[in-house]
DNA sequence: GTGGTCTAGACCACA
DNA sequence: GTGGTCTAGACCACA
């Protein structure tokens, strides 16, 4: 379910973190199901259970599950994750944008670009 | 002409090579032209001289910038440095296109936050 | 009678404790009347029995509950037990008191706010 | 400036976190002024630097500091913080009082107590 | 079994 | 020098 990418340049918890962003924020995991345990999945991704821990708090902190003492993690109400998340990426979006902009690049640029990738695997 | 925003998370020589690609690809430092010597500009920009000499080091990787033994670092013809430079831009803008559609999001949504976020600064 | 908030981030023994003070102290478990058996309550709550009996020992230690050899737990008369319970929760409040104050808050904000929160569910 | 009570239950990072903000927020500690490093304040403490790590890791997602790569960790501006960081504490201070009405407390008690605990060190 | 905290120690990018 | 990431391993409370 979760794969890390080695070439990639962000750290394995943050890789972790944005996975399960989309897994809950797509309704492949719904709310209240109980998570992987850290041991599980650090033994399953190859990877120190410290590394998994501080995924897991980040989620927690950002509202994306929620740990019941003694029993593990789980998934949280989705309620406002979503436009939470969505304000964050726009965010990040305008900056590239911006960036673009800077380089000289035109709107319809933008417009036939954004469809010329639409479906294409990066 | 360069201004460091330390709020900025990313490390200050990618902040200085990106405004000096800008720079040279805008035309505002056109070809041949001197550019500031490592000293004059780790002062002026109260910045440790290495820092500054790994950013012109990239600079010269990139084609941007030509040394000159003795004399300083000058600005490269931008003959394919565009070209080069745009396939760079793009394939982030790519990356963090196929990161929103994984979010949910639609093309649609693209092409109206590009049309509203434009000429807004960030 | 009894209901675990699993968004709770206090242990389940911790909250059961504290549900079973209120009841006693407001008299609605009066004195001698029998308590739920551990295993009964287990089922009941769906919860681990080590920790319903965790909560029971807390209970009786703080004098909340009596055991009979045998026959169960009973709930013990509440004489000084509301002094004793009020001891604790002030110390708390001037605890939390003390933190606002080092925050910077004043006393007539205490005064304004606790009229404000009064009746007004959490 | 940062002392660590081993009497309290709460966990070390979070004693000095919670300490920070008191001391920015009250401008003790200035915008743009410099954290101690990492190591030194390990070093001052007698913590483990991954302890310390930790809190300033918390301190920069609430936004009460920045770090700067290779320079070190660097004081907010206290904008938002504030009130931020008050909503916080009436969220607490709100959960407090229910549990003292829950307990049969009447409103006239909590303001005598105010008035009693105000200036009294706990 | 579960997550949470902490230590010790290494290595890295960056300035 | 600075912070950031990660591993290895221990110990704890809780269920």
């Amino acid at each position: 379910m979760i794969v890390i990418d080695y070439q990639d340049r962000r750290p394995i918890y943050e890789q972790i973190v944005e996975k399960f962003q989309i897994l809950i924020l797509n309704g492949i995991l719904t709310a209240n199901e109980q998570m992987p345990s850290v041991r599980k999945l650090a033994i399953d991704l190859s990877i120190n259970p410290n590394t998994i821990q501080k995924a897991y708090t980040m989620l927690e902190q950002q509202g994306y599950i929620y740990p019941v003492k003694g029993r593990g993690a789980f998934v949280a109400d989705k309620e406002n994750l979503r436009n939470q998340r969505m304000e964050v990426y726009w965010k990040e979006y305008h900056k590239l944008l911006q960036k673009g902009r800077e380089l000289g690049i035109e709107q319809e640029d933008f417009i036939e670009k954004t469809k010329e990738f639409w479906e294409v695997e990066v």
